[in-house]
DNA sequence: CACAAAGTGGGGAAAAGTGGGGAGTGTGAG
DNA sequence: CTCACACTCCCCACTTTTCCCCACTTTGTG
């Protein structure tokens, strides 16, 4: 389970460094990836693995290629170095609007990484805010549910 | 598994390398065809074998006919040189509109190859975008379940 | 306060990618 | 039959990128 936010610089090489918390529970296998609302994700690989099932053959469908195309042409698998860093790259920062600074956030089963502007408005949410939005989601399983 | 977009150039001569990640992961007997929207397809052997279900006979209907005649005849054997290389015909650079540049993308379980323009079309996603292709694959494994 | 662990930054060796020359082979025209 | 041309490989040289290692700073902890 990865909690918490951390600020993290990136280097002039796109390294940043992954929290040691996290990084103890990340076997080799994990994969970054683009994720929703601009930031970058990092999947276990047990997580990762619910991905695979989608494959490319001569008889794949319009839609599963063109899914299959960008889930994986945007993913690469993670690799730390001895100070247990990963680098990314210059397509991923630009996606991210990643420059100098990231913050990467543990969010249960995934870890993200947000540019600094973009992770300001989503993580500091007022009390009105997060109440309001607790009631949304509570709302729609209940919705669901039925 | 095959992950990540690369873009790499394309000499004179036809050759582009192959990224070294990919590379290390294809066997010899790989096999390099048409793909469709155009792009160019690498299958390693154990995939490549999964599309020998597609025979002639006497009771293949027509569409798998021009199928199977489309895939087995633009197919090749790649052959890496030196560098790590492969050599692109005169036809298949026409097919995929590749002249200088290509841009090589690993698909799960095949490596495809686009030209510039093509690619930048299909594969980058603004975050909006990608957000919906997220929800796509989301909504697909849920039908898939059911 | 001291020590250990985590994070940051940079230099240099190694690997990956790029471009071109030239020998060998095959094809077609004279 | 012979020569010229095109094409394919193979090899070498150069450039760029990656990644590995070392050292320093900062943070956290006993």
């Amino acid at each position: 389970m990865f909690l918490g936010t951390y600020r993290h610089s990136v280097d002039a090489k796109g390294r940043v460094a992954i929290p040691a918390r996290f990084r103890e529970q990340l076997p080799t296998g994990t994969v970054i990836s683009k994720g929703a609302e601009g930031c970058l994700q990092l999947y276990p690989p047990q997580e990762w693995a619910g991905e695979q099932g989608l494959r490319l053959g001569s008889t794949t469908p319009a839609e599963e290629r063109r899914l299959a195309r960008m889930m994986f042409g945007a993913a690469r698998e993670c690799e730390f170095d001895g100070q247990g860093r990963i680098v990314l790259s210059a397509d991923q920062r630009q996606y991210a609007a990643i420059t100098n600074v990231a913050w990467i956030v543990g969010v249960n089963n995934l870890i993200e990484i947000w540019n600094d502007e973009q992770w300001r408005r989503i993580g500091e949410a007022t009390p009105e805010e997060y109440t309001r939005i607790q009631d949304q989601v509570a709302e729609r399983r209940r919705a669901q549910r039925t």
